[in-house]
DNA sequence: CAACCAGACTAACAACTGTTAGTTTGAATT
DNA sequence: AATTCAAACTAACAGTTGTTAGTCTGGTTG
């Protein structure tokens, strides 16, 4: 069934929270090993290699945002709709993948095949941004301000979602979508 | 005279650009001697050793922000304005060194000795954030929103100006405080 | 000119790195 | 009861790690 949990899934979510806390690098097969009570050798009955994880980590969370951004950018929707959307894009995936957005942002420079790869999605993926925003700001919907300003602004919030979330629970996380919209969109000016 | 630059500065200003790079656990003293120019085994007439490097890089930086929210707390402002002089704070330290906050965000886990001497300087540093902010709430300059979402968007954005800035030129970056300042604090709905 | 010394060097260390090869185990299947 | 096999193990490898000890060099100072 597609819920059947293998071994190697367990490896790779625990050198997810491993990662998260030291970073790819500091981070020893037998650190890993430790932590799954076996010994470093025995991690390769599973996996090809350190960098296999890596890339398991890293790869399958940047198809999930170019998937979820290829379909706000189809939507018809206002440009400000389209801002939601993205924000409860990245609460989502957060959400359900708190550690591995830890390695997605600090991580993604220690991809060796892979990297060119996710490269391309990262570019793909702000292109796209920066178009909503241009789109609004030419029908008006948003103020007339640098674009990148905007996007970088937003994207760096929601970029450290992942520190942030975990801290909170479950309830929260609903009405954190809607919140952080508010800030993000409206300011905090009164 | 304070202008000197000793050779223990430009091996600290070599491993801050590395560190940036590929993160403090990533590069080795043999990585940095050859950005030096020297062997490995030279470095040590300059520096303690390589948690040497990082104390050094990561401290002085801290205080300096400590340093600054300390005027600005003190200051005689509206809550807008001390915000204003948060962005601004962040926006200089950033651009006179941007590799270094790399390092500051990334790599303070790293710390050894000085880790809880860090970890203290940044939750006071928050804490006089979560203060100013619930203090405009109070006074009614700030939308009733949870104080910790509000300071949360806007330290993710600044903790983040190290990836931006090195790519704006230098007369950009007089204009990026009062951008950035706007669009945190006013929004971007029109 | 002799003495000094900052700052480079070579050589080496013990510990740690990712990974491979070959072996054992114990539960499920025939 | 015999066979199979996933998944653990031990042992070892070649290379890398931060760091130390001791040495050489070339310019400055007495």
């Amino acid at each position: 069934m597609s819920t059947e949990v293998t071994r190697r899934d367990e490896i790779i979510n625990t050198a997810t929270k491993l990662f998260k806390q030291k970073g790819y690098s500091a981070v020893t097969m037998r650190d890993l090993a430790k932590a799954m009570g076996i010994k470093a050798a025995s991690l390769y009955n599973h996996i090809d290699s350190k960098q296999d994880i890596l890339k398991a980590i890293i790869i399958s969370i940047a198809e999930e945002f170019t998937q979820g951004m290829d379909l706000i950018k189809k939507s018809e929707q206002t440009t400000i709709e389209k801002l939601n959307l993205i924000v409860e894009l990245h609460v989502n995936i957060t959400s359900n993948n708190a550690c591995g957005m830890a390695s997605l942002n600090n991580d993604w420079m220690h991809l060796e095949d892979q990297l060119e790869h996710y490269l391309e999605l990262r570019k793909n993926y702000e292109q796209d941004f920066i178009d909503i925003i241009k789109t609004g700001i030419s029908s008006n919907e948003i103020i007339k301000t640098n674009p990148e300003v905007i996007m970088f602004s937003i994207l760096s919030t929601l970029r450290s979602l992942y520190l942030w979330i975990p801290k909170k629970e479950e309830v929260v996380i609903k009405d954190l979508t809607q919140n952080l919209s508010d800030v993000l969109i409206n300011g905090i000016n009164k």
